[in-house]
RNA sequence: CGCGGGGUGGAGCAGUUGGCAGCUCGUCGGGCUCAUAACCCGAAGGUCGUAAGUUCGAGUCUUACCCCCGCAACCA
């Protein structure tokens, strides 16, 4: 069977955390699921580099957007390497060999009628001399009061096209006008009767989320969307007249699926359509934010192609995985790195504790006593246990072949069963439990049968016993390795074992037992507690992310009015302009400025500090000092900075 | 009346087409000594968010209400 399987590519302006894996790593056990049974399987992913989000960050950071998606990309790779993602290739989308194929699919479906060049009235900032996307835009929002960028307000208004008419550019402040933009757009308008059907002929494959997700979309009916951009970080629009714009990154990352493929079979001396035109099955593993990409924008590119590519069958969506009860966000500072985790904890238990507790069918929460209650009492008491006790039975120095149990024999070629059609319906927490029950089933085995008694009153009784015990061991390494394949390539190490396979394992010669360490080593609470702590307080004091730097407006601000506040002895009221727009300013300044002494001098504000009352004067913003005791001077800066610029 | 998901023993969850309410952890009691104080057995603990309805029978279907969470499409 050629089956193939794409993760969802991460967005490189963040680090990948735990919400992430929990969403991605059924892909991974899909594809170890199925090399074990001897299919054949690709299974690709990558960063998500380009869009909007890196090059507004690279800007604030005042870096490349490709410096941006390199770092986090880098990181990225490091976190799937260590839980043991066994991708075929882990690739980026900014790499010239993704932008070539990109761009030829791009201009097969063009050339095909699928995509279109419309010409509409956009935003633009004349200032900036460029098109403006709504998120890049603000307005004093019509149903609060407050600012607001465009795309929608925290108090639940998703503003109107009349409400844009007014709107200013975040990034010079200036107002923008309605310019005709061109942009070409997919007509998926026109694929809806392909899409329902594709949909409809899916549907029991598919997770729930994404049936009715894509169902309401196909409801309200298909709209052809843009696939330009007016952006200078992507890849190019290969349809001539596009040279200032690029291609919108879901349309591209999506793409990514069949490139990322084309190069794996290029480096395996395959070819590539064997697999993207005449697979029989192919899984699409993500979260449910990206659900309509997947099942419908994706599928409605691989139509347009119009060149017999298959569609994604199963579509594998997942809810999403909460911290503590707490949306994961790093606003919040509750996002863990994933790399983080796994650098201190066992990749193993990390995946099968985000397998059967994740969020498959509805969200659910991780904390670390509940990652710390699997580890030790799942599977260090369980698992690590049994293998312990089997292994290091006191006394003896090797397996003997023996006779096999017939009832556990029939019940572990029943859990293959079971568990192997657990993951095949993308019942993974069910199938995770199930493998466990083994386990469980081996330990009151194990106890029912006494080898401690049988190895001193009937050693072939015992030898039996150890013999179908250490079957066990070996079939359960073969049932785990999807879950955790560390453990069970230890364990194939003891038994020289070459490969798993999903299927029944019977021991052949004995074994000898050298020097056997523990599968899994247990923790203490005291090592988690450390990690709560740490994520409770978000940050040390003393550091603070780059993130909350960013939030942190300063802007060069030119003083032209400067008085003593009445009846103080501290504050000085100023005026101060910041190039197109002026404020008051109260500042404790009065002991070390007279007032005279200010004006027209280039001084450091905090531009978003919520405007607060100092002796019933309004203070809108806040004069960056230095210095305390006697001599405290502002931040003054050099005259040739325009007013209103931003420090960073 | 924007849309969607969810509310099941102390905790985390499973309950497919309505048919005696399950699993893991935790708690309590007992057993065992091969093993990483691990393993095995037993027990306690739930009027399945609230109210009404359909039905011989509802956690499971219908309606209303309460509470929590997420999403509102040029935002990955």
């Amino acid at each position: 069977m050629k089956i193939l399987i794409g993760g969802a590519w991460p967005y490189t302006n963040y680090k990948l955390h735990l919400g992430h894996v929990a969403g991605l790593i059924g892909g991974d056990l899909l594809a170890r699921y199925h090399r074990e049974k001897g299919d054949d399987v690709i299974y690709v992913s990558g960063s998500d580099c380009h869009g909007t989000p890196i090059t507004e960050r690279a800007k604030k950071e005042n870096t490349t957007p490709a410096e941006i998606s390199e770092r986090y990309h880098e990181g990225f790779t490091k976190a799937f390497e260590k839980l043991n993602f066994s991708y075929d290739l882990y690739t980026k989308t900014h790499t010239e060999y993704h932008a070539e194929k990109v761009k030829e699919i791009i201009k097969k479906i063009y050339e095909n009628g699928a995509i279109y060049e419309k010409v509409e009235p956009q935003a633009f900032c004349e200032k900036c001399n460029k098109f403006m996307a709504d998120r890049e835009l603000q307005i004093t929002c019509p149903n609060c009061g407050n600012l607001t960028k465009c795309d929608s307000c925290d108090c639940g208004y998703t503003p109107n096209e009349e409400d844009l008419l007014n709107a200013t550019c975040l990034e010079c402040g200036s107002k923008v006008v309605q310019k005709d933009n061109k942009n070409l757009y997919i007509a998926l308008s026109k694929l809806q009767p392909q899409i329902e059907e594709f949909v409809n002929k899916n549907k029991n494959k598919w997770r729930a989320n994404a049936q009715n997700e894509t169902t309401k979309y196909l409801k309200e009916g298909l709209r052809d969307r843009a696939i330009t951009r007016d952006l200078s970080w992507g890849i190019d629009v290969p349809v001539d007249g596009y040279d200032d714009k690029k291609l919108y990154v879901w349309i591209e990352a999506v793409l990514g699926y069949i490139t990322a493929a084309m190069k794996v079979c290029e480096e395996r001396g395959l070819n590539w359509e064997d697999y993207w035109k005449n697979p029989d099955k192919v899984y699409m593993v993500h979260g449910k934010d990206n659900i309509v990409f997947h099942s419908i924008i994706f599928p409605g590119l691989l139509l347009s192609m119009n060149d017999g590519m298959a569609l994604p069958d199963t579509i594998v969506s997942s809810e999403y995985l909460n911290f503590n009860d707490e949306k994961i966000s790093k606003s919040k500072g509750n996002a863990i790195p994933a790399e983080d985790l796994a650098d201190k904890f066992n990749s193993d238990t990390i995946r099968f504790h985000l397998i059967n507790n994740g969020p498959e069918k509805k969200d659910t929460s991780f904390n670390m006593l509940d990652y710390l209650t699997t580890h030790n009492n799942e599977i260090v008491n369980k698992y690590g246990n049994f293998v312990n006790r089997t292994l290091k039975f006191k006394g003896i120095s090797k397996i003997p072949v023996a006779t096999m149990d017939e009832n556990i024999k029939k019940v572990i070629e029943d859990t293959y069963e079971e568990v192997g059609k657990a993951i095949e319906k993308l019942e993974f927490k069910d199938a995770s439990s199930k493998a466990m029950n083994l386990i469980e089933i081996a330990n009151k085995y194990y106890d029912d049968e006494k080898p401690w008694i049988k190895y001193k009153e009937n050693i072939d009784e015992f030898n039996n016993v150890i013999y179908t015990c250490a079957n066990l061991i070996v079939n359960i390494s073969n049932i785990m390795e999807p879950f955790m394949p560390s453990a069970s390539e230890k364990i194939r190490k003891v038994f020289n074992i070459e490969k798993a396979k999903w299927e029944m394992m019977i021991l052949e010669n004995e074994v000898e037992l050298g020097e056997i360490e523990p599968l899994f080593v247990r923790y203490d609470e005291k090592d988690i507690k450390m990690e709560e702590k740490k994520e409770e307080v978000k940050e040390p004091e003393d550091l603070i992310t780059i993130d909350y730097l960013d939030k942190i407006k300063l802007k060069v601000a030119k003083v032209i009015e400067a008085e003593k506040v009445e009846g103080s002895e501290k504050l000085l009221k100023l005026k101060v302009s910041l190039g197109n727009e002026q404020r008051q300013i109260v500042a404790g300044l009065q002991k070390y400025y007279a007032p005279e002494e200010l004006l027209n001098k280039k001084i450091v504000i905090v531009a978003n500090l919520k405007p607060a009352k100092l002796k019933g004067i309004e203070s809108q913003g806040m004069v960056l000092a230095a210095g305390d005791g006697d001599v405290v001077k502002a931040l003054v800066v050099d005259d040739a900075v325009e007013d209103g610029a931003d420090v960073h």
